[in-house]
DNA sequence: CTCATAAAGTCATCTGATGACTTTATGAGT
DNA sequence: ACTCATAAAGTCATCAGATGACTTTATGAG
């Protein structure tokens, strides 16, 4: 976790660059000091200053103009996002999953085939229930349903944040067995499913809303005692 | 939008390797040639090369083990979700905008304090309404409503979600405004945040899908069209 | 005052060299 | 044969210096 003296020059001149830029040393547009003075702030080779500034540059904070300058392009921490919402509380996560996952029910209900219904039922058969065995197994069958769900409302932005957000969906889903929440059975998810193939989105985002209820209402109860 | 020719030698070298990478020319966990015969490969200095290689290390695509080489750790496209949800339809961004919406309206409506609805008018009054002049400055304004209504709802998952694929919203935003796409007017607006004040969650959530509806028809009929 | 031109400033790239670390080869001792 | 310390080779890390290309600023003639 700690990279104390054991990390490389650049590395450390890429970290002692972003805090400066995060600190708004240097305002948004303003021109950065030449790469012979970083290299004489920072104790290290231009060719050092040159990797870091590259770095800087291509996750977006840094823009270089040949002839011109070094500056700032963005003081915003683009990699905060998704750390800051692994660090999220549960409940977040939770509300967040439902958010995707009603919407995509939603439009599944509206875009429904036979074939996509039976690919469905089929996962769900696969997914079994879970008997304290293969953890993380049924976490992966149990996630390939969720996702399927997703994929059936052919929405391909949700898909993308389905599949960005995935390391902390699995991390939900997780959380639930071996805790104090109640896992949906076998008949929560099949009515999903029911409630896509009828067709009525409505009823779709009631079933998800109904789904997850229950381990919302136990995280409340888990976090005020 | 494109960069042939006009980029500079370590762009270049970062592209191809990032593309070799991609294409599999070496499986995860293999060990690249060493800076000199990449060099060579790329007809480019060591210097670029490592410049190259330090921003794919930065990116999880390499890891450059000293006294050892440079190995391959994955050969997953990190940009690819948001890059395919920029390239996604239009219908698929407001599908993907509303669920967001919607979740957050509910959580807010469930969480408002009087000070956060005064908060959300004073960001109404401030939008104003869209006249023709400064289009990117109402962008930016309307945006920041939203991102509001996203914020009222506390939840810190779907607050980066919304930061994460902002660019996206923005261009959901834009692309309102001077088409054919009707822009919702104060009144829509205005009928989000007294739903919210309500404290209706269900309330909430019908304010902004009526809110959504007419930009939704709206497009079934062009892309119909 | 205008504008072409020179000068200065800065990044882009190359070359060569040295140090640090890792991996592999070696060979003596058992 | 086997073990293991040691040497050798391979590779990345970093530095220093030099040249070219591009941009910005200063200059001076008209």
């Amino acid at each position: 976790m700690f990279s104390l003296s054991k990390t490389n020059l650049a590395d450390t001149a890429v970290e002692a660059i972003r805090d400066e830029i995060l600190n708004r040393r240097w305002a948004v547009g303003e021109k950065l000091p030449n790469e012979a003075t970083l290299s004489a702030m920072l104790s290290v080779s231009r060719g050092t200053v040159r990797e870091a500034v590259r770095v800087l540059a291509s996750q977006g904070y840094l823009e270089t103009r040949q002839g011109s300058g070094t500056y700032v392009l963005s003081a915003a921490d683009s990699s905060r996002p998704l750390t800051m919402a692994r660090r999220a509380g549960l409940r977040d996560q939770f509300e967040a999953r439902l958010a995707l996952d009603a919407e995509a029910a939603r439009l599944a209900a509206l875009r429904q085939t036979p074939a996509v219904i039976a690919g469905l039922r089929t996962l769900l058969a696969e997914r079994g229930n879970h008997e304290d065995g293969d953890k993380a197994g049924f976490v992966i069958r149990d996630f390939a349903f969720h996702q399927a769900v997703i994929a059936a409302s052919q929405n391909s932005v949700l898909i993308c944040m389905y599949e960005f957000f995935s390391t902390l969906i699995s991390e939900t889903i997780e959380a639930t067995l071996g805790e104090e929440l109640p896992e949906p059975d076998m008949a929560a998810h099949a009515a999903i499913v029911d409630a896509i193939e009828s067709g009525d989105p409505a009823a779709a985002d009631a079933a998800v809303r109904r789904f997850m209820a229950p381990m919302l209402s136990a995280l409340d109860r888990l976090l005020l005692s």
